[in-house]
DNA sequence: TGTATCGGATACATCTATGTATCCGATACA
DNA sequence: TGTATCGGATACATAGATGTATCCGATACA
């Protein structure tokens, strides 16, 4: 039924090399660095809106004020361009969260904060830092379901998810001096795995309803649950 | 920019009518209800394998050994066979998960269970219940990022977690007398609540690294956790 | 300021999935 | 057993998206 083509080489995912024949690196490129970074923004809030399957690559060009073109020119496929958003919104999210969780160990000389059992303050920080933006649990969501699929994609993820869980768990430990643990959590480490995943059940029931104050509440009531006595 | 075509009648989604001209019922179905039968169960094998965004129609038929002529025969697209597919299964689960938890009150006639708090017992059930097939748990989830867009389809979603919440709440209620809730949680409902949670964050966790002993354990400890004191 | 390279636009060829119209074997009813 | 209707297969027409080849204006460097 195909034509009799020898031998079409099964190159997949081509794009503009990053090295030119002779060695030297393409004239670089601060325009270009631009338009990368529109097309990915533009690529959020349309993966956000329609979801993966339902994007074609002109979407995301129409929305950055390019054409396929520009698209090509940066990417190799709509594969390449999402698993680049994850990377760069993952990053960016851990980073923040992070920083929002870090403790602040040498602030006074005295050493540690005498101002009572700071748990529920801890529980109000990780709900208001983790619960933000709608639209990256469906990006993130979708990206969940490539990862269920593909080993490679799963550890991506996973990865992901480890550096949310060792902020929360290195805040939970700073003030371990103050925690009284249920005995079926167990100890921090397990304690930052349940934070986790009731973080994971809420966004479940936020992508339902959409009702973000409301998961807020109810996640911090799950949290004083799971981290309390 | 779009051609002056009169007025196209915008006529969405057409299929074999239920009914003739006349009013009699078409002269009904076996060998239809099998055809239609065959193609949801491998419609789930499909959508679970590959993600509703890459499945094609012809993938379906493929995998249920017809041509697109017995598809379009029983549906109007795959978004509806989609819907079929979940509301079916839905259902089925629910009643199992109905099923299994439900108390059999009046089985003696001396009236409450008398070997001491069965509250590992309820949740040992609801963990062995709910989390059964990781298949149903990517199927699931592809729906859910459909109905976190679509509210028609987020009310259908939202109905099938209430056949299960209350089934939890349900026998979590019989087995009130030897519940001690963390006061986080409160009353019956807010555990129910918890409950489904809870196993939502275990899901997502099953999802990515595919261990179901372990996410069945893990869920024991977290539900545990949110229901004693 | 000249010029070589780059970045993105444009145009085109192709491929794939869809939807529909038609046809034929199967099946229910007389 | 005859026959009208049904269920699904086949064939076709079309749309829509993709990928690539080419072109032109912009920009960095001399």
């Amino acid at each position: 039924m195909t034509p009799p083509t020898p031998a079409p080489p099964p190159a997949r995912r081509r794009r503009r090399p990053a090295v030119r024949p002779d060695g030297t690196a393409p004239r670089l490129t601060r325009r270009r660095g631009e338009t990368r970074a529109r097309l990915l923004e533009a690529a959020f809030r349309v993966f956000a809106a329609k979801g993966f399957g339902r994007v074609r690559i002109e979407d995301v060009c129409e929305a950055a004020g390019y054409t396929r073109g520009a698209f090509y020119s940066n990417f190799g496929s709509l594969d390449e361009l999402f698993f680049a958003l994850y990377d760069e919104r993952a990053d960016l999210i851990a980073d923040q969260v992070a920083a929002a969780l870090a403790v602040e160990d040498g602030a006074g000389p005295g050493g540690a904060d005498p101002d009572g059992p700071p748990i529920q303050a801890v529980i109000e920080r990780v709900t208001a830092t983790l619960l933000l933006d709608r639209d990256w649990l469906l990006v993130k969501t979708d990206f969940l379901l490539h990862a269920a699929r593909d080993r490679a994609v799963a550890e991506r993820l996973a990865a992901h998810r480890d550096r949310l869980r060792a902020a929360v768990e290195q805040r939970l430990h700073a003030a371990r001096e103050w925690l009284t643990l249920p005995s079926a959590i167990g100890d921090v480490p397990g304690a930052a795995r349940a934070v986790v995943a009731a973080y994971d059940g809420v966004a479940t029931q936020l992508l339902l309803d959409g009702d973000l104050p409301a998961a807020r509440a109810w996640l911090t009531r799950l949290l004083t649950a799971l981290l309390t006595r």
